[in-house]
DNA sequence: ATTTGGAGCAATGTCAACATTCGGACATGC
DNA sequence: GCATGTCCGAATGTTGACATTGCTCCAAAT
């Protein structure tokens, strides 16, 4: 059966927001790796209390987006190369779970295929980068799989601040964003979940060779 | 290089030490399935302000453990079959990573060896249940993969309420921690990334037909 | 010169009071 | 009888003030 017409609203605190503005402050490149992040003056920008502001923290400090020492503070967080080899492994096991998965239910697959036409049209890097964590998103959504969309949510921030970084204006990234994913997007239907996997693995270990090695 | 000799110290709040206490009831039974948690209640108890509740719960929530919903409460969560499904084909997932990983790398099994002589002297199932669950912490451990880590606690301790509600008074179970566990160590210092992975599918195939499927 | 101890400051950790929201009981209207 | 509207108690969400901790600088001792 289709997911009912009308969807629970989204029922938020002040915290959830804070969260997002800061996050959203980090991937537009605002708040660079290693800054501090003071809570007094966070809370006094963003107009809300200092709990409230703590709370939104230790949501972004779950997604790996910043990290934090007791009494001594928060800081945006800094990848390093391990921190990127760690990231890249995980998000494997991850993805292949998910796209064995997603192939075997054999549903769910339009919001993956808008996602792709979107990608055709989208102009900027930052536009692209945004679309493939939509895309994997939208997989990860089309498993069903509550507890490995969370996992999936606990370091899908770090992909994306990272890929920002490396992709900046490379060619090869935008010249195979489309078809990389629409080749995804097609082993998904062909509902075979072991070519899925397969195909998961090839794409991280293609993206792992073009991106990470050329640093 | 060994380990520094002096690990730093655990520096940690009210609200770390309130999430160990609640974690600690529920896992003992006390707070059974379905329980709401209510924050004035806890406070009053554990003798800290709503304040440092709501932290904890928080990490408890980050841990599966309780669910909460907006403006509603917190409650102990149950654990439907389904949920079930998605701990063990994730946990398979994590798993295989983690023992691919220890054995590639082939330093840092002692404590895994600990743990098994220590099986061998357990008396009680929730000994031999808590010490199952500090063997793989002491896998996961050696792979050195913080990730990794973060992922398996995520999920750690609702392995840990299913296995103690599963496994109660089954000799099945008794029997075989040790052997199975053994062989896993074995394995893993064999060095072989391929096997070890292959044997921690088989490890969790054998506990999902044993203990999933007979309820 | 190096190290040790303490004072001051800045930031985080904790708390208790106020504001908001929820669910149910009851009354009302059709 | 069913649906809608309103009130109330209870619990959570939010806030600002107070307590505690850590860092830094500087002086004094070895």
């Amino acid at each position: 059966m289709p997911p009912p017409a009308v969807r629970p609203v989204a029922r938020r605190g002040v915290a959830g927001e804070a969260a997002d503005r800061i996050r959203d402050a980090i991937l537009a490149g605002e708040l660079a790796a290693g800054t501090a992040l003071k809570e007094v003056e966070l809370a006094s920008v963003l107009g809300v209390s200092r709990g409230s502001v703590r709370e939104g923290l230790v949501v972004l400090e779950s997604e790996g987006l910043v990290v934090s020492e007791w009494h001594r503070g928060t800081w945006v967080r800094e990848l390093t190369p391990d921190d990127v080899d760690e990231l890249y492994t995980l998000r494997t096991a991850l993805d292949v779970l998910a796209m064995r998965t997603a192939a075997a239910k054999g549903s769910g697959f339009g919001p993956i295929d808008e996602v792709v036409r979107a990608m055709e049209h989208a102009r900027t890097d930052t536009e692209r980068v945004a679309l493939d964590m939509e895309f994997h998103d939208a997989v990860y959504a089309a498993t069903g799989h509550r507890r490995l969309q969370e996992a999936w949510r606990a370091i899908r921030c770090q992909v994306h601040l990272f890929l920002l970084a490396r992709v900046a204006d490379d060619p090869t990234y935008q010249e195979l964003v489309v078809p990389e994913h629409a080749g995804l997007a097609a082993v998904l239907r062909a509902g075979d979940p072991g070519a899925a996997g397969c195909a998961a693995e090839e794409h991280l270990r293609g993206s792992s060779v073009k991106l990470v090695e050329k640093r």
